[in-house]
DNA sequence: GACTGTGAAGCCATTCACAGCT
DNA sequence: AGCTGTGAATGGCTTCACAGTC
């Protein structure tokens, strides 16, 4: 088995490797032995053959004739997602939204544990929430650089989320979750995601509306 | 004025324009009256050719020499986006997620508003969170024709999120989110938008450690 | 026969270049 | 001069076609 040609993986196909894993895994749960580029392909409705390029841009491990078997290809699409491992993260903004996720427990299934919580709001501070600990604003750099953490969440007003973005920044965090619903961004190498829920509600009613007229 | 000249809008466009809203909207906020597709690539990180090329799939209501008029602005992308209106929606799954979105206040402040959840657990039937009845599972169907909704947000647990999509079909439902971790697939001309919280943490994580090897 | 892996073609989205208006 | 609107060029992603392996 060849391992790690590894070309560089165009930004579409990323999204698209994690949600094989996803099925991947769900194979294995079931016990199967095999999977196919063209099972991933219909349970995701794209075409197979994106889903073998896709993976051949990671080197090659299918076996010809048979499929990609389950469990290797499961081991080596955490190892190239660098999913084999806990992530470690802070939240910032214990709002509504705030304190949902740190009540979620499909973090933690995936290996992202939030440590810490920030808030600005003296009331909320010393609580817990989904057993996180909620700590004052200012303490956000030190406990970043002590702890070494990477990742950060943003769950604040979006009137508040660039500010925060840049305190994450100069804290040392270099990959940011924006859930404020004005897209945030950093200059590289600090990696930003925007998540705006809305978002995806509007999309699917501009659509909805499109197929009426 | 041209107005609706409205040529198809490519799929990458659409989720720009609703960001193009935000920022328009955040500029009459600030009482600005043109905004240039200059400050809106610079703000979103964008080229200011696509901003303008996507402005001109709506038609043509930029002033040379001037910018786009904010208020002309965002009425026209408030009313081609389709969000000149509230779309009601229902929310199916009462866990951790389920009631932190019925909780979150910026469903409503984009003009969405969750009728009715519906939980399979008696325990959670009748009870009202976020000031939303939860309602029996069974009364899905009824409830969703009888109001006329369109708009289903699924936050089962990934196991059942499949089987309350193909639900939510039967009720008449025409787009969906679906927040469980398992991509959501359904059969035109049924809009699904597949929101995995931890995909994006996940995302992150991975260009992160593409910095470092 | 069944399925992977990949060069080449095709397609869609973005960027460039410039004409046109104010 | 400054900015929009758009044909043309580029670039990147997806699909096709087929060679390669079991």
């Amino acid at each position: 088995m060849k391992f790690f040609t590894m070309k560089r993986i165009p930004k579409a196909a990323v999204a698209r490797l994690l949600n094989y894993l996803r099925f991947t895994e769900e194979a294995e749960r079931e016990g199967e032995e095999f999977i196919t580029a063209q099972d991933i392909g219909e349970k995701m409705g794209i075409n197979p053959h994106l889903v073998r390029r896709d993976f051949a841009y990671l080197g090659q491990f299918g076996e010809r004739g048979k499929g990609y078997r389950v469990k290797n290809l499961k081991d080596s699409l955490r190892k190239i997602m660098k999913l084999d491992r806990i992530w470690e993260a802070v939240l910032v903004g214990v709002g509504n939204l705030g304190s949902a996720l740190l009540r979620y427990p499909g973090f933690l299934e995936r290996g992202f544990r939030i440590r810490y919580a920030f808030d600005i709001s003296p009331a909320k501070v010393g609580k817990k929430i989904g057993g996180v600990e909620i700590l004052p604003l200012k303490e956000l750099d030190r406990v970043v650089q002590r702890e070494g953490i990477k990742i950060g969440i943003i769950t604040v007003p979006k009137e508040s989320a660039g500010e925060i973005g840049e305190k994450l920044c100069k804290a040392g965090i270099q990959g940011i979750v924006n859930f404020a619903p004005l897209p945030l961004r950093l200059p590289p190498p600090i990696k930003v995601i925007n998540v705006d829920l809305s978002l995806n509600l509007e999309t699917v009613a501009f659509y909805l509306s499109q197929n009426v007229g």
